[in-house]
DNA sequence: TAATTTATATTTGTAAGACAAATTAACTTA
DNA sequence: TAAGTTAATTTGTCTTACAAATATAAATTA
């Protein structure tokens, strides 16, 4: 005698409904603002109580699916996507990855250094003339003698989404806004001390004339010498920090 | 007679402690496999109730930053999440935009193929014996008669994947990741209908042979094909939508 | 009558207390 | 010593109550 068995399900309510609510905003049953039951009547439609409802509503709330509003016309509502919002959660998983140290940062160098190029490639391509004044803008700040390191920093990161943009491309854009801020603590923290402020503006120049020429070959190999010449930096402050630890 | 009048805080008490537990998780404070301090002691240092404890919980446990465990030895841990895990994160956000058309499919056609073949280049180059045998595998399973289309549209992604891992850069690995799962929805439409397995199959095998064969041209070569093919039938199949919506 | 203030109803946010389920270590029995 | 039982711990769920925020309707004031 024999009776068969199957596995049992070992996943919390909450996460159970959560997971069902999930999906059900994914395969198009709840739309974009769409309101959802109250949290008394899905505890009624569900069986089981309010707080675990609750639990179940703020994991959706915590990818962003849904958001929640009190009063007589509030309620929980599905969240409508934006662009901007996937640009922001691409950044900050990319960052996630750095500060958990799941990547290493030659990794993100050759990385960036992939993506980049390719953005470079396609900008000398595509760019515009309003692209080309960006850029142009963004040199004259950096060789202001009163900026201040962290505003050398914002436009280092704001030239190069430009360079981005110019690509045409918005998904290689996100991709490379998520690359650039992903490296933003490394950057700030090879600024002070071992970064050599006109080595860099002399890459920009020399990229940005290549934009503007329109050669796509001459801009990747500067882009190189540029991140080889950071990755270096970043070396030395490591030794340094190894080295004044002794 | 004037006095400052500063903005308040708004947010949840809940979504503030996931916040902080958060942060303490990424600056390192909080390390993989770290206890956090139990539900009841959380209230006590926190001064809140245990539930609003459980919500920021929740919330941490939905970004795959925490898991819990009941028993003496249980508690809350920290995980690290997988780039896997990160990547469907954005799945949803993603997706959701595609099928709203808030995005323009040929800009992530065109990105896509930037990205994959800079992916199919260095697999060429890096690509592992037990990558090549999961590719195999892949081949396999989807020239099996008996797959589902659903199997079918699955093992094409886990195809895509391995070559992405095969490029040995995860931050690479995890854009493409991203891009590929915002892709599904398109994929899914054109499934049953207007996509011919054999000719996917074809060009899965042929990429197999020129990443075998370390020909990151033809790899890239390859890879042009099937996706102008997707995205041709993509057309088709909203052309055949139009003539059908008359 | 128009503008302002107050009251009411609704829904989410939080708290307190109780009990259940899962798990592990310690203890007991064979 | 191996197997079985028990106790303790922590998370998971439930019940009940009240607070906070909000929109609308009703009441009051000018």
């Amino acid at each position: 005698m024999s009776f068969e068995v199957e596995p049992v399900n070992r996943s919390s309510l909450s996460s159970q409904i959560a997971d069902q609510l999930q999906e059900a905003i994914l395969d198009g049953t709840l739309k974009a603002d769409d309101r959802l039951p109250t949290e008394d009547e899905l505890s009624k439609r569900y069986q089981v109580s309010r707080p675990t409802i609750r639990e179940a509503l703020k994991r959706l709330a915590a990818k962003n699916l849904v958001r929640s509003k009190r009063g007589p016309t509030g309620g929980t509502f599905v969240t409508k996507p934006s662009v901007a919002q996937l640009s922001d959660s691409l950044t900050s998983a990319a960052t996630m990855l750095v500060s958990l140290k799941e990547v290493d940062l030659d990794e993100i160098n050759a990385a960036r250094l992939e993506l980049e190029s390719t953005c470079c490639r396609l900008a000398a391509q595509h760019r515009s003339e309003s692209q080309l004044s960006a850029l142009i803008h963004e040199l004259e700040v950096q060789t202001d003698e009163r900026i201040t390191a962290e505003d050398f920093c914002a436009s280092d990161v704001r030239f190069h989404r430009i360079i981005a943009d110019a690509s045409g491309n918005r998904m290689l854009a996100f991709v490379m806004y998520a690359v650039i801020e992903a490296l933003q603590p490394v950057a700030n923290m090879i600024a002070y001390r071992f970064r050599e402020r006109t080595v860099i503006i002399d890459h920009h120049r020399r990229l940005l004339e290549a934009i503007q020429q329109q050669d796509a070959d001459l801009a990747c190999g500067i882009l190189k010498e540029q991140i080889e010449y950071l990755a270096a930096r970043h070396q030395d402050a490591q030794d340094w920090r190894a080295g004044k630890a002794d």
